[in-house]
RNA sequence: GGGAGCAUAGCUCAGCUGGGAGAGCAUCUGCCUUACAAGCAGAGGGUCACAGGUUCGAGCCCUGUUGUUCCCACCA
């Protein structure tokens, strides 16, 4: 460190803040220490996916969490924010495939220890990218303990996981529609599968009874399944076919004798009533199938191409396939009709591919037995959401969610442990491996599939703390506090958190969910690839500072809101930046002092009083709200009292002492200034911890501060700051300030005019004559005249115009200056205005059900402000009478 | 089909447990006042979406309407 070097004129983030925080992690200030004096606190990361690159959503979400874990960390809390990757197995092999693909190679030319060394390298090449992104933004992790979801800690518990869920019956492996990605090839779980209208047909088919006598008509959106169909169903209490129950119709194209069955499923009001069945192709009919012992016909491929089975369709995609069926049922005359139909269709998560439903024999996760802990946990607030609002969501996911297909037909992730005996079939799920058949001696073969990557996300929390090993980490900081995440992944992975840390640990994995929303463009629009409307996190960190980013994405940003992000913000945010530097500039450029020292209280000036008295609230404002998890409204405060407060007001009140070199008062206004910019650089320093670091070094510190701010005490209200009357007597000379020089402005005269000023006031004590300063520099005043009450001669209305506070008259001799018709209108709009207000407050109060049920302290404010105004309208009406 | 959010100044948004609306940007006026023109001092601009209701009093609470965004759901 290297205390009271100059600052630079210019504020220059690139200048400083790569070296601020290489210091940081040099000094180990990110890394956590069990301390049994301190309580933890624990935040651990959303684990970015190592094919990603830092976009505005991870730039908002770490903000968030860096503002959390700095001000706990100062705060006295032992802060542990622990950092780490997602392998997203999904999206890392489809960037290996593609890769491989422009190579002319597959993944079977390749094989899987060969595919899977690429993908290591691949992630040894990327996936550090994202972490040094991270670093860019000032996050303040624990390096030192990072963690990859598909490390050997991370895979010890998945497996250990896997191994007790398959012991107590919540794993299992059974043939269900699942939903199907014909282009990744894998199955995808229900929370995987993203809805989107599409235009579409519902057509209508013709299905002959078999024996003639007619037909039913079905309707589909899918003509292709067609070839899948094994009944058609009506609902049992439906009149019109009641006699078609247990008889046949002839399947078209194909010529198979189907059943007709009786099923709820079927519903009378809707379509024509009858409804094909094709059990290996949806999910409905797949139970209908169930319930009426019906056969299963699969016709598609993992392409979602025809099968063998159907040689005039064989090998056609979906949609090839779907053409010509209609066209040859058209040919048939089996089509009855074409109805054009808005409808949603499921697309896969990752690459918009059309879901195609299939039966398959797959792993799953029995919900059930575990959404009911969950669901207690949240409602009976041990883990909470902010805002609230999102916990309904939470549960309506909990209460219906269907079962969890957690196997994947992709290489690169967690493999299934689970072992088939070659020759017996007995199934074997070992944690641990397993080599031989325990039952039979004989070969194993390891299920092939890999799991679901965010069966492995679930585990997060304390997988990453060490979990199933009783580490000292995880017995000091688990359960963590605070998890900060977009409402867009509730489903996917809080949920999924929530339950695992309850069955595992039987503990909830963390007490706050604070949800922020999504960072749009400027125009509102999401920001997407597509649309190239992206903006780019670390250009703008580039081009204005992490700070000032960190900043535009903090402020005004209430929990669950969604957030645009434009340049004015950012330029915004670059202002503020520039100010703070200024102002400690400027304080820095008059100091004398090495080290602060709080004056006693009899020393201080008024204005002092003010300034400490405001900061004092403004300490309390920013805890109480970074406590509520509200940050932009803290950011607000610091934003208002660092402006308007410290720069526009005390600095410029603080001039004349501050000139005024080798006085008494002039170590006062120092110590007082330097004190409240240290305290607003620490209350500051979560939101903007680079620029704070590097002025800070630059400043005298106060008796007990440490080297770096960032492990500095958090300024908390103080009581022995607290001068509430002081502060408000100032106030009434802000106040005054503030109407002279309003008045000068509307009358339009320079401020380097200057004129004389008699205050006459009650109040003679608070215009003292250690003000005269304060009115000469802020409200151009020559000289200044204060008096209870002023003689006639003095101030005359002809020689003088009236401005008046309610504590305050003030006279400007400068009739010369002033156009009388002009001030006389003003008067005469000013009356009218006083008594709009004074007809109003008499309305209040003349309101009998007003003054009787409105609290007594309600009542006398509005009083008091009547007797304020009939005050003011008096006085005015008197100026007017005077000039005549 | 269910559920949620939002609607406040020209624009982007604050407004905590009901007591006569605020900020930033933009616009206009005046200032190079020796930290900052990325600045300073002022000004204009709002039937708080609409309609009812509760209350002495509603931007805030209740009901409904409209518009808008999002989430969930197997609409054959």
């Amino acid at each position: 460190m290297n205390p009271n070097t100059e600052l630079p004129k210019t504020y220059a983030p690139s200048e400083f803040e790569d070296r601020i925080y290489q210091n940081w992690v040099d000094k180990g200030y990110f890394t956590a220490h069990r301390d049994p004096d301190k309580k933890p606190y624990t935040i651990v990361i959303p684990p970015p996916n190592i094919t990603g690159q830092l976009h505005m959503g991870h730039a908002l979400d770490n903000t968030l969490q860096d503002i959390l874990i700095r001000y706990k960390r100062m705060s006295g809390y032992a802060t542990l924010w622990l950092p780490g990757t997602d392998h997203a197995s999904i999206a890392t092999e489809a960037k290996i495939v593609e890769a491989m693909r422009k190579e002319g190679l597959t993944k079977e030319d390749l094989g899987r220890e060969k595919f899977l060394e690429r993908a290591w390298k691949w992630k040894e090449q990327y996936g550090n990218r994202i972490i040094s992104q991270l670093k860019k933004m000032g996050s303040s992790c624990d390096w030192s303990r990072e963690r990859f979801t598909l490390d050997e800690g991370c895979s010890k518990a998945v497996r250990k996981v896997f191994g007790r869920l398959y012991e107590k019956g919540l794993i299992y492996r059974g043939e269900r529609i699942i939903n199907w990605c014909p282009h990744c090839e894998t199955s995808i779980s229900n929370a995987e599968v993203d809805y989107e209208e599409q235009n579409g047909h519902f057509w209508h088919i013709r299905y002959p009874l078999v024996g003639g006598g007619g037909y039913v008509e079905v309707a589909t959106t899918r003509p292709e399944t067609l070839l899948g169909d094994t009944a058609v169903a009506v609902n049992p209490a439906d009149e019109r076919y009641k006699d078609l129950i247990g008889k046949y119709v002839v399947l078209p194209l194909v010529g198979r004798r189907i059943p007709i069955v009786a099923d709820e499923h079927a519903q009378l009001d809707k379509g024509t009533g009858c409804v094909k069945i094709t059990p290996a192709h949806d999910p409905n009919d797949f139970e209908v199938g169930r319930r009426c012992h019906l056969p299963m016909e699969v016709v598609l491929t993992k392409q979602a191409k025809i099968t063998d089975n159907y040689p005039k369709y064989a090998g056609m995609d979906r949609y090839e396939a779907r053409k010509a069926i209609v066209n040859d049922l058209r040919e048939g005359g089996f089509l009855a009709e074409i109805e054009d139909l808005k409808h949603e269709v499921g697309t896969c998560y990752r690459c918009g591919t059309t879901i195609e439903p299939m039966i398959s024999l797959q792993w799953f996760v029995r919900m059930e037995p575990l959404a009911g802990p969950a669901i207690d946990a949240v409602r009976e607030g041990k883990t909470r959401f902010v805002p609230e609002r999102f916990d309904k969501n939470y549960f309506h996911w909990m209460e219906n969610s269907q079962d969890w297909c957690i196997s994947r037909q992709l290489w690169w992730g967690h493999r299934i442990p689970a072992y088939y005996c070659d020759a017996c079939g007995h199934v074997e799920v070992a944690p641990d491996g397993c080599t031989a058949c325990p039952k039979c001696g004989g070969t194993v073969t390891q299920d092939p599939d890999t799991l679901d990557t965010w069966f492995s996300s679930a585990l997060w929390p304390f997988s990453t703390l060490g979990w199933p090993d009783e580490t000292e980490d995880l017995s000091y900081f688990y359960p963590t506090n605070t998890l900060v995440t977009g409402y867009d992944i509730i489903t996917f992975w809080v949920s999924r958190m929530i339950f695992s840390a309850l069955e595992y640990t039987g503990e909830v994995p963390f007490d706050t969910v604070l949800i922020h929303g999504l960072v749009r463009d400027a125009q509102g629009r999401k920001m997407s690839k597509s649309l190239g409307n992206g903006i780019d996190p670390l250009e703008i960190i580039a081009n204005y500072g992490a700070d000032a980013l960190r900043f535009a994405l903090a402020t005004g940003n209430s929990p669950g809101n969604d957030m645009r992000f434009s340049d004015e913000k950012i330029e915004a945010a670059r202002n503020f930046a520039n100010k703070l530097w200024n102002a400690s500039r400027f304080v820095r450029m008059n100091l004398t002092i090495d080290e602060i020292h709080l004056p006693e209280a009899d020393k201080l000036a008024p204005e002092d009083k003010w300034l400490l008295n405001g900061f004092n609230e403004l300490a309390a404002r920013v805890n109480s709200n970074l406590d509520k998890y509200e940050l932009g409204v803290a950011l607000g405060a610091l934003y208002d009292f660092t402006w308007d407060i410290f720069c526009d007001w005390y600095i410029e009140l603080a001039k004349s002492r501050l000139n005024d070199k080798d006085t008494e008062q002039n170590l006062v206004c120092q110590n007082v200034i330097s004190y409240v910019l240290n305290g607003i650089l620490k209350l500051l320093h979560p939101f903007m911890p680079f620029i704070t670091e590097e002025i800070f070094a630059s400043l005298p510190t106060l008796a007990g501060d440490a080297e770096s701010i960032m492990i500095s005490t958090y300024p908390t209200y103080d009581e022995s700051l607290s001068y509430p009357a002081e502060a408000a007597e100032m106030e009434r000379i802000l106040e005054l300030i503030r109407a002279i020089r309003n008045r000068r402005s509307e009358m339009n005269v320079a401020p380097s005019r200057k004129a004389a000023l008699f205050i006459e006031t009650k109040h003679v004590s608070t215009f003292h004559a250690g003000t005269a300063p304060f009115f000469a520099r802020l409200a151009s005043a020559a000289d200044m005249t204060v008096a209870e009450k002023f003689d006639e001669a003095v101030v005359s209305a002809d020689t003088a115009v009236q401005i008046i506070t309610p504590s305050a008259t003030a006279y400007l001799p400068m009739s010369d200056l002033i156009d009388f018709e002009k001030e006389k209108a003003r008067l005469a709009s000013e009356i009218a205005k006083l008594e709009g207000e004074v007809k109003r407050l008499e309305g209040k109060l003349g309101n009998a059900g007003f003054v009787a049920k409105a609290p007594a302290a309600v009542v006398e404010a509005e009083r008091a402000k009547l007797a304020a105004a009939q005050e003011k309208l008096a006085a005015t009406q008197a100026a007017l009478a005077k000039l005549g």
